[in-house]
DNA sequence: AGCACGCCGACT
DNA sequence: GTCGGCGTGCTC
């Protein structure tokens, strides 16, 4: 009987997205399972491949079937579950299988490829400009061709037959590994060669008897060095007489800095204890039931989260917890290591990829049961999920931008269907599609009107600037927040300034002529870096110093505007010379760990006032803050996205949540140029659902979600004309074959109009139910593939996209 | 995608 | 004659 393998491989393009048959040689036939990676001849090369499926039979002919080269995996990276989900993650979001998959693990997984040239001749028959590469090994990496522009001579020696060109698949991430010591584990061995070491060598001696009394034992060999106060030599010398012997030993990277103190249940109010109530029975019903926990800023949304997990563990399943990258601060996990201590694992961005590896293998190797982590978390190997919470679900950070262009919220009910459990969304602000669905009773709501203390939220007052501009005030400060900032310092109570900054980062200008310095590839501004005073684009990665003068005119008056909060702090210098400041931007949080040492030296009451953007709006909870100053709330208001107002009131309420969390009541003071716009008007009582019917109606008018589904297609070309005339064609033929209910708007420029060199054209499809859009969507990738791709056209498609 | 194969023009 | 340009087609 034969083995047959199904192999997804590493090669995104449509053509080869498909299973591919691969013969399981009958020495790996016990060895081989679903999930695990393996090596494969793929037409003239290797690459890696992800079995899928194992079968006794194939349709492909005996002659064309190739076998498996090798098993990278004994145990499978990928769980049926998975396998499961790709396939649904590849038709929900039109990805390919492959990206599906690769998603799913740390990319310390992913494959490396390399190419290495092997000599197969006398040295001395190369040309001259190879031989020195060859001198010390055989067999060299191309990439040290590359470097030196020898390529040519390479290719003009593999036509001669002088040297071979070899693919390797490797992986990226390794496991570390240390040195460590292992004493002999016979006490008579050690007792017998003390007495043969001479008595002139007295460390040698000292260190085997203390061996002796750690018979067996695996210690770190500085330690020995430290504990004896001896030296590498002797410990070397005493290996040799076989007194102990070095092993390598499998660890983890550890990404936690410091111990955390474990902490106790908190006492739930009524509301907290109803809604985990509804949650646990849930849990009980082995159901899978989506709940959307509406609790106000400090209405103990968390504690609620903390005990649901303690009761999941009890029945000895696994928890995931997705919190936005921004407010996954040293603070945020700490709540849950200190519930959890070692059980929990915590997964995001600022860990290096051998990091996040072992932060994986924890999981994988069924060391922890709880999993703290930013989007790509939802996918986490854990086979008997108890539950699934997402934080502020309403952040557009759980959708991911590029392929797969999936929303953390769609898999995370995906899987909680997998294994019948509860998902719980959380949110003081809920996405207006979340709460619909909640009013619909497609999720359950759930509801904490009441702050965990008891306290009453903050007073918020709303300044018109128009009128401060009136007056003759032209600062940035209206009189209201001097007088409420002056109040505070005096009653030495702290202060949060918050510049909403949405989409701005810092640049560099010249005064005289106006220019902005732009990418060269592409439709944007660069972002000034302080640390190494270069300009990059965060888009393609372009990078240049920052020049003397202005590449336009000549001037020299070139200067860089940061995020503003360095003007903002020169300003409260002048007003109150006395306060102590903390600035809270990208400059100041550019190292590893700076975010939190400002944050501590905050709480610790080292400065009166925290000024700060975007990275302060979350998460913020010390007992001293009484007032938070929003200086401008008018900015992410007027982005061209139809989600603006959502996100306005969404932040105006994070920050104002901020202010009288603990005893002393808070005070909010919003400035603004539009105070009639209901988000900020409505952002004043803080009242959720005048918000949401108002918006709501909204989005009925002018067609958008959540009474409407979207999906964006975008079409890219190095020629302006070509775009245009591509994006016009696909249009055509989309209101060709779709019904004349769905409106497709455009083709318009995209947001970056030129990225990587590249013009963006896009249109939007505004739909109700078209149980035809996916096929005819498919249709015209199909299209595209055959025809357009030649021309050089890239075409990709985003169902339900979040920024437009 | 990425590679070989193949056909065509321009060079040591 | 052969080197290298890129259009075409395939990958178990």
């Amino acid at each position: 009987m034969i083995t047959v393998a199904e192999v997804i491989v590493d090669v995104a393009a449509y053509p080869v997205d498909r299973p591919f048959d691969y013969l399981v040689p009958t020495e790996m036939t016990n060895i081989i399972e679903c999930g695990c990676r393996v090596k494969v001849p793929f037409g003239p090369r290797n690459v890696l491949g992800f079995v899928v499926a194992l079968k006794n039979d194939t349709e492909v002919p005996l002659e064309k079937i190739k076998p498996v080269t090798q098993i990278l995996d004994i145990e499978p990276v990928l769980t049926r579950e998975m396998l499961q989900l790709a396939k649904w993650l590849k038709h929900e979001t039109i990805c390919y299988e492959i990206d599906a998959l690769q998603v799913m693990l740390p990319s310390a997984l992913r494959a490396k490829y390399e190419k290495f040239v092997t000599l197969q001749t006398n040295i001395e028959n190369l040309p001259d400009s190879l031989k020195e590469w060859f001198q010390k090994s055989e067999r060299v990496n191309l990439k040290q061709f590359e470097k030196n522009n020898l390529l040519p001579d390479i290719k003009r020696a593999l036509n001669a037959k002088m040297v071979t060109l070899e693919n390797v698949v490797g992986q990226k991430g390794k496991v570390k590994e240390v040195r460590k010591v292992q004493i002999c584990p016979e006490r008579e061995k050690l007792n017998e060669i003390v007495n043969n070491i001479s008595n002139r060598a007295k460390k040698q001696k000292l260190l085997v008897e203390w061996m002796a009394n750690h018979v067996g034992e695996i210690v770190d060999p500085d330690i020995i060095y430290q504990e004896l106060n001896t030296s590498s030599q002797v410990l070397q010398a005493v290996i040799e007489l076989g007194a102990a012997s070095f092993i390598q030993q499998e660890v983890y990277r550890d990404p936690f800095t410091k111990e955390v103190k474990k902490t106790d249940f908190l006492n739930l109010t009524e509301e907290q204890s109803t809604a985990l109530h509804k949650i646990t029975d849930a849990m009980n019903r082995k159901q899978s039931e989506t709940f959307l926990l509406h609790g106000i800023t400090g209405s103990g949304k968390t504690e609620v989260y903390l005990q649901a997990i303690a009761k999941c563990l009890e029945e000895g399943k696994e928890a995931i917890v997705l919190v936005p990258e921004i407010s996954l601060t040293p603070q945020m996990t700490e709540r849950f290591r200190s519930r959890f201590g070692e059980l929990v694992a915590v997964m995001h961005s600022g860990l290096s990829v051998g990091e996040k590896y072992d932060e994986w293998r924890k999981v994988h190797q069924g060391k922890v049961k709880v999993v703290v982590g930013a989007r790509s978390a939802i996918f986490v190997p854990f086979e008997n999920v108890g539950i699934i919470i997402l934080d502020e679900e309403h952040e557009s950070s759980y959708k991911q931008e590029d392929s797969p262009r999936y929303h953390a919220r769609d898999v995370a009910i995906w899987r909680s269907k997998y294994h019948t459990c509860p998902v719980i969304l959380g949110s003081a602000t809920p996405s207006l599609e979340s709460f619909a669905r909640s009013k619909k009773n497609v999720y359950t709501l759930l509801t904490l009107k009441e702050r965990a203390l008891k306290q009453s939220l903050p007073t918020v007052q709303v300044v018109d600037m128009r009128e401060e501009l009136k007056k003759g005030n032209r600062s940035m400060f209206s009189q209201q927040l001097l007088e409420s900032i002056r109040v505070r310092l005096e009653k030495k109570e702290q202060i949060v300034l918050f510049l909403n900054r949405r989409g701005y980062s810092a640049f560099v200008l010249c005064r005289d002529c106006g220019t902005v310095l732009q990418c060269e590839n592409c439709d944007i501004s660069l972002t000034y870096h302080r640390s190494n005073e270069k300009c990059k684009c965060h888009y393609c990665g372009y990078e240049i110093h920052v020049p003397k003068t202005c590449p336009q005119c000549q001037s020299d008056h070139i200067r860089f505007f940061g995020t503003g909060t360095q003007k903002v702090e020169e300003e409260i210098a002048k007003f109150f010379p006395e306060a102590r400041v903390l600035r809270m931007d990208v400059d100041t949080t550019k190292t590893k760990g700076s975010h939190e040492q400002l944050l501590q030296a905050f709480g610790d009451g080292e400065a009166d006032i925290l000024l700060g953007t975007q990275m302060i709006a979350k998460g913020l909870d010390f007992p001293n803050i009484t007032l938070v100053g929003v200086l401008s709330a008018d900015t992410s208001l007027h982005l061209p996205d139809f989600r603006a107002a959502e996100k306005t009131f969404q932040l105006l309420t994070q920050v104002s949540g901020r202010a009288g969390r603990h005893r002393k009541p808070g005070e909010v003071v919003i400035q603004t140029y539009t105070p009639e716009h209901y988000a900020i008007e409505l952002a004043k009582t803080q009242e959720y659902e005048p918000f949401y019917e108002r918006e709501m109606h909204m989005r009925h008018q002018a067609g958008y979600p959540p009474y409407y589904y979207l999906a964006l297609i975008q079409v890219s070309h190095e020629d302006v004309m070509m775009a245009a005339e591509y994006a016009g064609k696909a249009a055509d033929w989309l209101r060709s074959k779709l019904s004349f209910q769905i409106s497709i708007i455009g083709p318009t420029t995209a947001g970056i109009s030129r990225l990587q060199n590249r013009y963006r054209y896009q249109c939007l499809i505004k739909y109700k139910i078209e149980p035809n859009l996916i096929p005819t969507l498919l249709q015209l990738i199909k299209l595209y593939r055959s025809d357009w791709i030649k021309k050089g056209i890239i075409l990709t498609v985003d169902l339900d996209p979040t920024m437009i």
